[in-house]
RNA sequence: GGCGCCGUAGCCAAGUGGUAAGGCAGAGGUCUGCAAAACCUCCACCACCGGUUCAAGUCCGGUCGGCGCCUCCA
């Protein structure tokens, strides 16, 4: 079995190998910072990672780089309206970033450049860029000239001639041609600034990812990565800054991932629609929304949805409590599983039917994560394996069969490239469910002494066969959304 | 206008030519004092029209509908 991944470049699915054995160098672009990041951020570092644990799983030794801009004109206009310094307000976001990228289980990756550490090699490259006659210095600002690069438009399939019969950008009467864009833009007053041989300035847009990519990645990428919306013109003018500074191809495979979309449309900052990764983390478990954007294939749209109230309120967002009750699921699942384990041993062997079905997992699991990281397959098999635990765990009193603790660990074992390759179901089961139903319980109004003690008191009631009055409670309860399970060991509740 | 993507059950969603994974919702059942949970069973003329093929959701052409990039954008 091969990794077979999606290229932007060919437009089609080819084996993933890098181009020096032994290591692979990966790039993703990373946000700017001057705002909290949303889900369509989140889709994007969740798709990414889970690239970078599936190549570590299969044994590649990976580079992650993905860097941080911290110098950008946004940054700046943010930090004049709110009066902060531009490198503190940059830098204040990239901690909140940092934060959800590690409460969405994201690994850290290997490197997380700032342009802000990087000016030195940004000036180099742009000073070799003008001395291949690729760029021109105009006042104290420097332009690529997109004329030079015969190949460019190549990543995102456009003609020079087209984009410039369609372009509605403002005729910049600097440059040498519309298309041409800023290396390096002289320094405005009070707007930060470095060292340049032309002057005071800071990078443009594009520069910083060919710069820094190149720095830790000195080799070429292997593969590139970011958001459809990058294509062009961000990614177009990196391969264009990269190979004609160096002469060599830049990178091999460029992924790109789907939008997020609410009510059809594209989740974006501009557009003003969209929901911030603690927005949505007040409501839900930070890996209900991992499970549910590793639903949907990585170069898919996504739906969003959201509930709003008469008033446009915020409710809630029903796709990923469905998403969050699954993963709730799938943890009681977990758990009930370490409880069987935890019986004592069996003597019988693992009867041949379960065995033969279990067996086929891990080819199953690994050929949809080879089909260009199919995690929607990978999550339909996944629901298969946690079925068939359920099942196990059934099989007991009346219906007991041999077995069952064999094939119970061998399940558990069979989640362990789950885990690894989709990061989930890596928590503690219990501690899953106590934060989940505390924050629901939190939301609802409700504490769980008092649920506790109802409980109880439906307990007395069925000692004393007042099934009437049981049944009072059970039905109390239900109203606040509290379920009740009576068992061998007593009676457990939880949220629904 | 240029380039590109998508249309699979009530909803979400996989499907790299050989008679449609999975989840939610729904119906029936097992279990239960009653329930719940869990499990079992049932539930698809793959937008439409042509074509290629022994065989098409899957390839080609067209029609209709939706979306994206071409300006900052993950």
């Amino acid at each position: 079995m091969a990794l077979r991944l999606h290229d932007t470049l060919t437009q089609d699915k080819a084996v993933f190998e890098p181009r020096a054995p032994g290591r692979v160098g990966m790039y993703v672009c990373g946000p700017t910072v001057y705002d909290l990041s949303h889900v369509g951020h989140a889709r994007c570092y969740v798709a990414f990672d889970v690239l970078y644990r599936t190549l570590r799983h299969r044994g590649f030794p990976v580079r992650y780089v993905r860097n941080i801009t911290d110098i950008d004109d946004k940054i700046i206009q943010r930090a004049a309206a709110l009066g902060e310094d531009p490198i503190a307000l940059a830098a204040r976001f990239a901690r909140e970033y940092a934060a959800d990228m590690e409460r969405l289980g994201c690994l850290v990756p290997d490197v997380e450049p700032r342009v802000s550490d990087h000016l030195p090699e940004i000036v180099e490259m742009t000073r070799t860029l003008v001395e291949k006659g690729h760029a021109y210095v105009k006042g104290g600002d420097v332009y690529f000239s997109v004329r030079s690069f015969a190949p460019y438009g190549k990543l995102s399939k456009r003609k020079l001639d087209d984009l410039r019969s369609g372009a509605r950008v403002e005729i910049d009467e600097e440059k040498q041609d519309p298309l041409d864009f800023a290396l390096w833009k002289a320094a405005k007053p009070g707007e930060p600034s470095w060292d340049s041989p032309w002057g005071k300035g800071r990078p443009g847009w594009h520069i910083e990812c060919s710069a820094m990519s190149l720095r830790y990645l000195p080799d070429g990428l292997d593969i590139h990565g970011g958001g459809m919306d990058l294509i062009f013109p961000h990614h177009e003018n990196e391969i264009a800054q990269s190979e004609a500074a160096r002469g060599v191809a830049f990178a091999r495979f460029w992924l790109h991932n789907g939008f997020v979309n609410i009510a059809k449309e594209k989740m974006s900052k501009s557009a003003g629609n969209f929901f911030t990764i603690r927005q949505v983390l007040e409501h839900v478990e930070p890996e209900a929304l991992r499970y549910y954007l590793l639903g949907t294939h990585y170069r898919a749209p996504i739906g969003f949805d959201v509930a709003i109230d008469e008033q446009g309120g915020l409710i809630g967002f029903p796709g990923l409590e469905d998403a969050e009750r699954r993963v709730a699921y799938c943890y009681g699942t977990l758990q009930r599983m370490g409880e069987r384990l935890a019986e004592p041993a069996e003597k019988a062997a693992m009867p041949a039917p379960f065995e033969a079905e279990l067996e086929g997992f891990d080819a199953k699991l690994e050929g949809a994560m080879d089909d260009d990281l199919n995690t929607a397959a990978a999550l339909g098999h996944v629901a298969d394996l946690f079925r068939i635990a359920n099942d196990l765990c059934d099989r007991q009193g009346k219906k007991q069969a041999p077995g069952v603790r064999k094939q119970l660990s061998r399940i558990r074992e069979l989640l362990g490239p789950v885990s690894a390759t989709l990061g989930l179901f890596t928590d503690d089961p219990a501690s899953f469910i106590a934060r989940r139903a505390g924050r629901i319980l939190a939301r609802r109004g409700l504490a769980s002494a008092e649920i506790d003690r109802r409980v109880a008191d439906r307990t007395a009631a069925r000692s004393a066969k007042q099934f009437d009055r049981a049944d009072e409670i059970r039905a109390s309860l239900e109203r606040d959304g509290i379920e009740l399970m009576d068992g061998p060991r007593g009676t457990v509740w939880r949220v629904a």
